[in-house]
This record gives structure tokens, sequence and C-alpha cells, in this order.
DNA sequence: AATGACATGTAAGAGGTTACATGATTGT
DNA sequence: ACAATCATGTAACCTCTTACATGTCATT
């Protein structure tokens, strides 16, 4: 037996409430992105796994037209192996940045694509901070009457703190860029 | 031929001086580590590739007892490529926290296991920022008579700010679990 | 009439990690 | 004497992405 994230993921999720493979993708692209993604390709065969060593059940919903319905549930079985999984240590940290592997070798092209990398960086990470500002808003509005979501609300406020630095380090990296243009003008 | 991130990587770092396959493990580790990572087991293979495709040469210095050392230096074709490549626009940023993971679940284990997955988090974060200080001055040194490693300069800056404020979230997120009103049910 | 959301899945391959194998040289 | 560093590499394995395939239903 494995024991690849994308499973504790799925049971994770499932914990809140059952759900479809479809929902599952879902969910992980609107709550967890900043931090972990999955996509159908690990989704259905995770799940067809998971319910085969009874840590999932699903209950099918019979459509005459298109695929039936597959609606996924953890069992206790399955609680007790996120919950042992939950108490291990974490593996370490990835951080894969494209954007920045072009901007540290940046010395081999004109300055302006370097400029443009930063800023479609910037733009990338405004468009993630703004989602997990709605995000929190709305995990927020939820706490008040359900403390199960709590612990959802943590990795949240890490990527705003995150996100909210970053795009601070864009603004100051393209004015040392330009700075630095302008001081080599001077000296031609 | 494939284009992968790797094959950049080693072309990037023997764009400022030839290494060895050994040394750009070295120089991934120590001055990338933040943003990318790659082992020798994609860095031998692609080396060879490389080689093959004129975008490196070697020079063998023999040995007569254990492995010969294999200096490589960039070609014009090889800086070429880079540049193509580095003209490109990055793909999305990818970020994988499994401690986030367990952290986002934490509604299924008792409190003290999430606060310690934040305090290792916050080590290994706080560890990861003395490097990069330690990196940036060496680099601020270098920096008054080598221009050349200016861009290497930035990504190490939002290293820092990221890993700042991903340390004060720790302190915060701690903070709140343990001031947070424990509700019956869910805590074993 | 078209778009987007709902809903399932597979297959191939790219990308990346880990464990193994070997051994000299340099510093404490 | 022992540990760390220098130095090469392979093979198996796992993980993940991408492209493909199919079709309904609700909204604009």
């Amino acid at each position: 037996m494995k024991e690849s994230a994308a499973e504790f993921v799925i049971l994770g999720l499932l914990s809140y409430t059952s759900m479809t493979g479809y929902d599952i993708n879902k969910a992980v692209k609107t709550r967890m992105s900043s931090f972990w993604d999955i996509g159908y390709g690990q989704i259905y065969p995770t799940l067809r796994m998971l319910e085969k060593d009874a840590y999932v059940t699903k209950k099918v919903e019979i459509k005459e037209n298109g695929p039936n319905r597959k609606v996924y549930s953890v069992t206790n079985k399955g609680t007790k192996k996120l919950q042992e999984w939950l108490m291990k240590p974490a593996k370490p940290e990835i951080f894969r940045l494209e954007a920045l592997l072009k901007i540290a070798f940046g010395e081999q092209v004109p300055k302006h694509v370097i400029i443009k990398h930063i800023e479609e960086l910037r733009a990338r990470t405004a468009e993630k901070l703004e989602n997990l500002i709605f995000l929190e808003k709305e995990v927020n509005a939820h706490l008040s009457d359900d403390e199960g979501y709590f612990f959802g609300l943590l990795p949240v406020l890490l990527g705003i703190n995150i996100y909210r630095s970053s795009i601070e380090w864009a603004d100051a990296a393209t004015k040392m860029i330009e700075e630095r243009k302008q001081k080599e003008g001077n000296v031609r």
C-alpha cells in the first residue's frame, strides 16, 4: 500500500462531507490551491483504491443519460487512517517557482524581459490573494456558528501573508532593476 | 527533445562558470533551494543529454583512482537555448506544503498535534531564513565589484520576505489555537 | 445557439525521488 | 581513527500532468 498525499487530501475533504470526485476537484481548487493540488488523473483512481480498501464507501445515483453520480463518504477505517497520517511529521515543503529561475538568470537577457516576468508573477499572485481574501471572509462568516472550519482558516491566513509579502517584493524588485538601469545610463 | 526545467537550471548555472555535476548539485542546494531543486538523478543524465546535443562541452580530468572529474561549460548554442527559454513566460508556481494539509484537517486530531506541526514548520522555515540572510550578505559583498550576481539576489530577497511572514504566521497561528475555546465532540 | 457547469473516466508519458554502488582525499 | 567532502553514476519506483473521450443540463 502506497500512501501518497493525494489519498489524504481526499480523505480529509470527505471528513467534512460526502462528495463526488467532481466536488473533490472543485474543493481542492478553491480551498487548497495555495498549498496543494490534485487533478482528476489522481482523484478518480485514488477514489477507486480507497473504496477497494474500505476507507471510503460510495453511493451511486443512477442516471439514464451521462455518467452516474457517485457520492463518496469516509468510513471509520478511513478516519483512522487519516488520523494516523495526521500525527506523523510532515514532509519538507516544496516550492517550484519557474519565474524565479528565470529572474535569477536575468543577466542573460534584456532587463525588460525580467521586469515582465516579475509583473506576471505579481499578477498571478494578486489574483490568488484576492481569492484567499474572499475565502477568508467566507470562512469567518461560517465560523461563528460552525467551529469545524477553524483549522481550514489557518492555511488561508498563511497564504494571505505570503502573497502580500510577495507583492511587496515584486514592486521593490521592479524598482531595483529600473534604478540600476539609471545608474548604467549615467555612466555612459 | 523534451525541455524540462532541469536543463535550464544547469544551463543557467553553467552560464556563470564551468562546473562538475557535483558542483551543480551544491550550487542548486545553496543558492536555489528556496524556489527549485534537482538532484543527481536529474543532473547526470541531463548533463549527458545536453552534451549530446552540443549545448555544453566537457573537459575530463583523468584520475587514476575514483571517478574522473568532468567539468562542463555552456556552448554558444547552449546560451542561445537558455536565452530563448528565459524569454518565454514562466509556468505557474507550484507550492506543496504537506504541513498545511495536515493543519487544515486539524479538526480530526488533538490540538497539540497541530501545534507541533506548526512548530516544526516554523523551525524548518527559520533555518531556511538564516541561510538566505547569510546568502544575501555574501551576494551583497560580491555585488560591489561584480554586478553579475544582481539578478541572483532578487529570489533571495523574495525568500526572505516569504519566510519572515511565514514565521509571523506560525506564531500567530499557535496563539490562535491555544486561545481558542475548545468545543467538545471531535477531540480525542 | 453557445457557453459553462456538471459528471465520469483512461492512457501515456514526463518529471522527480530514493536507494544503491564505489572510492579517494581532506580536515579534526 | 573518524567524519565530511569530493566525485561519479544507475535503476526502480512513484507521482503528477496532459490529452483524450463522452454527454447532459441550465443559463444567457
